[in-house]
RNA sequence: AGCUCCGUAGCCUAGCGGUCGAGGGCUCCUGAAUUUGACUCAGGGAAUCGCAGGUUCGAAUCCUGCCGGGGCUUCCA
């Protein structure tokens, strides 16, 4: 059966045509990060569509740090920015180029430009600059400077190359337009003096590129057919087809498309080092962050973040995404790869009074049911055994409710049918202490000849044989969809409080003691949690990374 | 206000002049099945295609105007 061919998205229609019209052969994107922070999930629509429309069409990617100001960059966001690419599942070993490697060809392209009679050193102070810009709907004045002679302009920006004047004292402003409605045209700066280290070329300049200057141009020296980038720099366009026209250079064409936003989620890398510095999350890789690394120590799957920008398109319109449904792709991937094990968050001892005191039996418990050929393990049933406190009540409260109570039977997941005879609650505080039920011994999983016929199934643990564990459970950072865009109002205000809370003796099947840090589980009924990387055998730490639906809840809440 | 981009259900998206009395996904509702109230399956609800004109035998698709929303006035990227 033919699949229906997936339609192209504009982005692919005007690669599909110019692959069609011979217009380019083959095709080469880049995805250019500043490395001045970690890589978010509104990056990972950036990455999925670079790499995922050049493989498409045959193409390459390349990874280019545009580290142009090394103000704010490090090698720490280099590495992990690196590090998030591959962990997403694509592949840059040979293709990582930095823009600082292209300082000697940019200060060249700016040569050119003078000689030109394009570019002209400029003494006038930042304020000035800004006087004498004009506005929105006032044309701006040529600088005193402009005029200056080819000459005057060469020695002047080779003095500020070798340092002869202080940080800011000058620029070099291209000559463009003082006039033209487009603010930026407005003969933009194009070099500003710098001392300052720069976490690859050292010292060897104190002049920098400023991004218009530098990324059109290092797309050109890459031979980037389509340079895709958010909707933000659309008007930087004009300016970056100027430079490469009068450069004279390969044309790379830039093409915008609306960046990613997800409901309850931040974006801003300046925001998002706020949370970090003041202490709101333990830091970038904080489960409840929106970074690539957060996303992965909550254990989401590269995969599904990958589902996720797929589905979500490529388009120009603003985007707003449910986070709900990126929850619902994280489910969907974890359903067909994790294995299920049996876990009580909040223990409830039981007695399986009519069970030998001494007895433990091997239960077999399927790992994933989704998979093919499903593989098994053994869980050890014994006399006490913890159950969820949510899984009994006093007295059933409706037709609908399946979980236990005095009475009820119910089927505990792979062991046997218990039917509950009694409980011992404290009488002061109301707690429930211990529920005492008998079992069916001719139910055992999977030989069962009872006849009977539970409406509900349990997990439960051996409680002789539980492992003891720390529970992280994670909500929203925020308890607004939209934290950033009230006028009035600060995004810190909208943090959420509770967004996480921890549970520190959760019961689980002794077999998670085999497993790797990392990894991911379900915990049958409850939802998906992943192994921290601090956990040890000794004190296992699980981090929440999504509920299951919750149809009970739902029903409850009516 | 000047430039620029966008406007299809609560959210995302398809649509490229007739096959659209607008398709898909998420969400929502109902039912079936179920040793996970998960997964799965069946069905259902939800769209004045921003508005108004025009072109055309025919417009969500083309044109004009209007309305609404976003971005831009850093020696950041």
């Amino acid at each position: 059966m033919e699949e229906t061919k997936k339609s192209l998205n504009f982005i692919e229609q005007i690669i599909s045509d110019d692959l069609a019209s011979g217009k380019h052969e083959s095709i080469i994107t880049r995805f250019p990060p500043e490395p001045n922070g970690y890589l978010h999930i509104g990056h990972s629509k950036a990455i999925c569509l670079n790499f995922g429309v050049a493989e498409r069409f045959n193409g390459i990617t390349n990874l280019r740090y545009d580290d142009t100001n090394p103000e704010k960059e490090s090698q720490e966001y280099v590495d992990a920015i690196r590090r998030d690419i591959e962990w997403l599942g694509f592949n840059v070993d040979d293709r990582i180029y930095f823009a600082s490697d292209y300082f000697g060809k940019l200060y060249e392209f700016a040569l050119d430009l003078i000689k030109k009679g394009l570019a002209y050193v400029d003494d006038s102070t930042a304020e000035e600059m800004a006087g004498m810009k004009g506005d929105i709907d006032k044309p701006g004045t040529d600088s005193p400077y402009r005029s200056r002679s080819i000459a005057e302009n060469l020695s002047l920006f080779e003095g500020m190359k070798n340092g002869d004047f202080p940080d800011g004292a000058r620029v070099l402003r291209a000559k463009v337009d003082m006039a033209h409605p487009n603010l930026l045209m407005r003969d933009p700066v194009i070099y500003r003096i710098k001392r300052q280290h720069h976490h690859r070329t050292g010292d060897d300049w104190c002049i920098y590129p400023m991004y218009d200057f530098a990324h059109g141009q290092s797309d050109s020296i890459e031979n980037i057919t389509h340079s895709l980038c958010s909707l933000e720099f659309e008007n930087h366009r004009p300016l970056y087809n100027w430079f490469i026209e009068n450069l004279g250079i390969f044309p790379s064409r830039q093409i915008e498309f609306s960046r990613m936003n997800v409901t309850y989620m931040i974006t801003s890398k300046r925001k998002l080092l706020k949370l970090v510095e003041d202490g709101v999350v333990t830091g970038w890789d904080d489960p409840r962050m929106p970074t690539i690394s957060g996303m992965r120590r909550r254990g989401y799957p590269p995969m599904a973040i990958r589902t996720f920008c797929d589905k979500a398109g490529v388009t120009k319109r603003d985007q707003t995404l449910d986070i709900g449904f990126l929850e619902e792709c994280v489910r969907q991937e974890l359903n067909r790869t994790t294995d299920r094990i049996m876990a009580v968050l909040n223990p409830l001892k039981v007695v399986i009074t009519n069970y030998p005191e001494d007895k433990v039996e091997d239960m077999k418990i399927v790992n994933n049911p989704e998979e093919e050929n499903p593989s098994y393990r053994t869980i050890p049933f014994s006399r006490e055994l913890y159950i969820d406190h949510s899984d009994f009540r006093e007295e059933a409260p409706n037709r609908k409710y399946r979980r236990l109570a005095p009475g009820k039977i119910v089927r505990l997941k792979s062991g046997y049918i218990i039917e509950c005879e009694d409980y011992v609650k404290d009488e002061t505080t109301g707690e429930i202490l211990e529920v005492r039920c008998k079992y069916v011994e001719n139910s055992r999983s999977g030989e069962d000849t009872s006849g009977l016929k539970p409406k509900g199934t349990l997990s439960w643990v051996s409680a002789k044989h539980a492992v003891s564990a720390e529970v992280r459970l994670y909500d929203r950072l925020f308890n607004d969809p939209s934290p950033t865009k009230h006028k009035d109002r600060d995004f810190m205000e909208f943090v959420n409080k509770d967004s996480l809370s921890i549970l520190n003796d959760v019961k689980l099947e002794p077999s998670v003691l085999e497993r790797k840090s990392g990894e991911c589980l379900q915990f049958m009924r409850i939802g998906y949690f992943a192994i921290d990387e601090t956990s040890t055998p000794d004190k296992m730490i699980f981090n929440r990374t999504v509920t299951l639906k919750d149809t009970w809840a739902k029903i409850q809440r009516k």
